[in-house]
DNA sequence: AGCATAGGTTGTCAGAAGACAACCTAGTGA
DNA sequence: TCACTAGGTTGTCTTCTGACAACCTATGCT
């Protein structure tokens, strides 16, 4: 639907907007892009034509508040992290969720700090989590006690609680169902601050 | 901290940006408040200095997006729905969390529409839904099956699974420890259409 | 009495904004 | 060949913006 040029145009527009809260003057973008400011004026008349872009109150190209925003409290869901953590940074999300991340007591961070993942399976029922669950994750260093999303086997990720036991570090589904595991090399990807569950009509 | 005249200016920025997308200009605000350029430019930079607003990168005075669009996305949470519906658009929220109801497939409505109800008590642990938790609610017409937020008493609001039974609607715990209630007059406060928990370093 | 602050006024100005007109150049499909 | 679209150019114009200067008037504190 969109052209190359107008794509990264509009991107332009986002972030700058998202950044300074105001959307850029059509100058700026020629400038920003080494044309003319007709050429810009046209490029984002187009966007709007589009329905990328709206005329503001001001008589700007910008993007409604909504968009805008929607962008910045947005934090990505994982179904799961194959490799390790610097490759959830490339993998692309299954899904963008906006929410501000103070609900969970998470200040804002840097992208990858905060993050979702989608639970599969029932090892953690026991702590009231369930299939389908989104689980917020922070990366920090896990204490015990916390519920982590571990890597194991470098190929799959489980959410396990991490207890110590005679000086051991274990990893404890909240399911009885589960045995503990007691990895050589422990690989946490994010601590559990909290739990997001959508729940559809009438479900048992 | 802020003058009465200084406030409602100040709720006139952010309900304008919200809507318009972009801050409204000195005359704009001076057409809303009857006074003139200069005297609304004034009340600008006055609000600039304690620090509300900030001059943004058009020179306009505005909020930044941050700000803007904490407002757009936010729903109240209450601790509990003493009286009926109307009163619920005049109590004061216990909190206000930041989230887009898309996450639990609600298409953005009215205020008061989409509201989060901060549970008490364990009789939903059955449903996985524990006390302190937030629970997301609708305003829709409950249906068999649906856990729904009940005015019992005229006084307090309880979570409870709608149920019928021998053509008969009941609220049932997802708790044995609680029997079903068969109330005369049933009064829904909302629907559960989701959950929303913080899960704290380290908790069994 | 003296002085700072909140709130207000009128007039004026320079800068920046979007818009319009007119025209150029590839590429593409009928 | 013709028409349409994407992308680009240079001028020029009008409108709107925030800012400045200068001044008025309460209130309230010292």
């Amino acid at each position: 639907m969109l052209t190359e040029r107008q794509e990264v145009i509009l991107d332009f527009v986002r972030e700058y907007q998202a950044a300074q809260s105001v959307p850029p003057s059509t100058r700026e973008v020629a400038r920003q892009f080494g044309c003319s400011q007709q050429g810009a004026a046209k490029h984002l008349q187009v966007l709007a034509r589009k329905g990328q872009l709206a005329k503001l109150a001001d008589g700007k190209w910008g993007l409604q508040a909504r968009s805008v925003q929607a962008h910045l409290f947005e934090a990505p869901v994982y179904g799961a992290i194959p490799a390790g953590l610097p490759a959830m940074q490339e993998q692309e999300p299954e899904e963008i969720v906006a929410i501000d991340p103070a609900v969970f007591g998470v200040r804002q961070g840097r992208p990858g700090h905060f993050w979702f993942l989608r639970v599969t399976g029932d090892s953690m029922t026991g702590a009231n989590i369930l299939d389908g669950d989104l689980v917020a994750l922070v990366r920090r260093e896990p204490r015990p006690g916390d519920i982590i999303a571990a890597l194991v086997d470098e190929t799959t990720t489980t959410l396990k609680r991490l207890v110590h036991e005679r000086g051991r570090a274990l990893l404890r589904a909240a399911n009885p169902r589960y045995a503990d595991l007691a990895p050589q090399l422990l690989e946490s990807q994010g601590v559990v601050v909290g739990v997001i569950r959508r729940v559809r009509a009438g479900n048992a």
